[in-house]
DNA sequence: ATGGCCGGCGCAGCCGGA
């Protein structure tokens, strides 16, 4: 089974390579994020034609989250717990029927939370303190459970191309990292760093010519419990979408799992 | 050497992004 998550910065913008992306991959379930779009004209129909259940969880103008997937899923659940007052649509898991069992996989579009130290800074911590406790909640299930998105963390000073460039940003800021690492604590297997030691980026900024220089950070993340990491054949970020004719600055990160 | 963008909204620039 092959997953995969994809910061398409707009759907509508994005739909020609979307549809063109999936023919030619033919992934099982595709976690997307800044879909921005409420769920009335997310462009379900043609992603539908090419066989696949279209899940939702959208709103005007900014963030938005989706899943697509070959097999239609048991249950979907919309928004991140911990919070009744949040409106921003940033969470959308779904169960799936997978190999004897079920896999449960969530699309999450943590907020950037820049400028530090700024009301969106504290958003970004509060967000991710909840997705802390519902990944503890979660992994209690002990089920095949994968954790997608783009998560605005760079974890460590090789998922930068310049480090420097970075100390005072919200991604890179300590305590941003320490949320981070403790969520990974609780058990979770980052996927691309289980397979590889290499900078491997997964977001190149449309200005400043950062993708021909290759200034690149690696922010898009599959987080694994253990029950999905032992089924883990590969992963990998399929960097040349970036070159694409009108790419999102982000590209698509994947996993195969023996399911 | 320096600076360089894009999508949404809605029809002009501004907001938000990372």
């Amino acid at each position: 089974m092959k997953i995969v998550t994809w910061n398409i910065n707009g759907v509508k913008a994005r739909l020609d390579n979307l549809l063109v992306w999936l023919e030619q991959n033919q992934p099982d379930i595709v976690c997307l994020q800044e879909i921005k779009s409420v769920d009335e004209q997310f462009p379900r129909v043609p992603i539908e034609t090419l066989g696949y259940h279209v899940e939702t969880h959208g709103q005007k103008s900014f963030n938005g989250v989706a899943l697509l997937s070959r097999i239609s899923p048991e249950e979907i659940n919309r928004g991140l717990p911990g919070d009744a007052t949040d409106k921003q649509a940033r969470f959308i898991e779904g169960v799936y029927p997978a190999g004897k069992g079920i896999v449960r996989v969530a699309s999450l579009y943590l907020p950037n939370g820049n400028p530090a130290g700024s009301d969106k800074y504290s958003y970004r911590l509060s967000w991710m303190k909840r997705l802390h406790d519902f990944a503890a909640s979660r992994l209690c299930l002990e089920e095949p459970l994968l954790l997608a998105g783009d998560y605005n963390v760079i974890p460590a000073d090789i998922d930068a191309k310049n480090p420097d460039e970075w100390v005072k940003d919200a991604l890179f800021l300590p305590s941003a990292r320490e949320a981070w690492q403790s969520l990974v604590n609780l058990g979770l297997t980052d996927a691309i760093r289980a397979v590889s030691s290499e900078p491997d980026y997964t977001f190149w900024d449309y200005q400043a010519g950062a993708w021909p220089k290759n200034n690149g950070i690696r922010i898009d993340h599959l987080l694994l419990s253990p029950e999905a990491s032992d089924m883990l054949i590969h992963a990998f970020v399929q960097k040349e979408i970036r070159g694409w004719e009108k790419a999102s600055d982000h590209v698509p990160v994947w996993v195969e799992l023996d399911i």
